[in-house]
DNA sequence: GTACAAATTAAAGTGGACTTTAAGTCAATA
DNA sequence: TATTGACTTAAAGTCCACTTTAATTTGTAC
């Protein structure tokens, strides 16, 4: 497929492809009179990549997760050293994106004046009980 | 609190609190002796910028969603669009943070030459099968 | 054959989110 | 009283991840 199609089946300008094939974290594709021909394959590496973008991976990371991904042989110490640290990272991304939303969902139906008064006060009339009950369990885990 | 208090706690630098306070996502607090004074307020706060920011929300975004955040009143349309859009991307971004987990946890212990062929191909014998099985629902909802 | 849409290049420009710099002030300790 | 460490300011600088520009080439439709 051409690099147009590539783009809008993940959703990413083509500008930005031909931008990771410059940093080196696409591969040069075939080239069919000077047009770039992707395959399936380089459609999976990419949606990878939109993905831990969406997520906050910076590039540099992203090129080192690919590329260090394991061969037949084992994993790389490096490999291993940033997948456990990646791994612990989206465990805590998990947690934020849950509060978020909890908070979120509060403001709909929250009578608080502030929301620093929705997550802190302890005998405010906060509806829902279940958010405010929520928030503060993530502040205590976060603060110990 | 002092301001270098409140960053300890919350995992960010100074500079960075008072570039907060400069685009006013945080409020001038009292000042003794010329030096910033925070209450637990400004902390629970910067808190759930902090884990926003860690989420990928853009800082006029954290912005909207805690100037708007409903008082005693209704929420805004504003604020109600804003929230129902970040609440669709949250969960996207739960759903591509687990898949990246499986991805990284593959990578332990898969077989497959590459990370494309690891993700793509329907015969490989890439453990473990729960990983594939997981990545192909993964890609088969993002392209529908 | 001409217009059009989609591709090509290298290089410069942009926007967001800080970070650094430099010169100074304050409060506590030796 | 002098040093230390945490604070103050405004302004400039940096880094990342693209995006835009401009000038050109290719394949398809009328």
């Amino acid at each position: 497929m051409k690099i147009g199609e590539m783009a809008k089946l993940v959703g990413v300008s083509t500008p930005t492809i031909r931008f990771y094939e410059s940093i080196g974290l696409l591969s040069k594709p075939k080239r069919e009179s000077g047009w770039r021909l992707y395959l399936a394959s380089d459609l999976e590496r990419l949606r990878v990549i939109h993905s831990a973008r969406e997520v906050g991976f910076s590039l540099e990371e992203i090129k080192v997760l690919l590329d260090g991904f394991p061969k037949s042989t084992s994993p790389s110490k490096r490999w291993n050293k940033m997948a456990e640290k990646k791994l612990s990272e989206l465990d805590k991304i998990i947690e934020n994106t849950k509060a978020l939303k909890y908070l979120i969902e509060a403001g709909q139906d929250c009578v608080c004046d502030d929301i620093a008064l929705c997550l802190n006060s302890e005998g405010q009339a906060c509806r829902p009980k279940s958010h405010r009950e929520f928030i503060h369990k993530q502040q205590r885990k976060q603060t110990a």
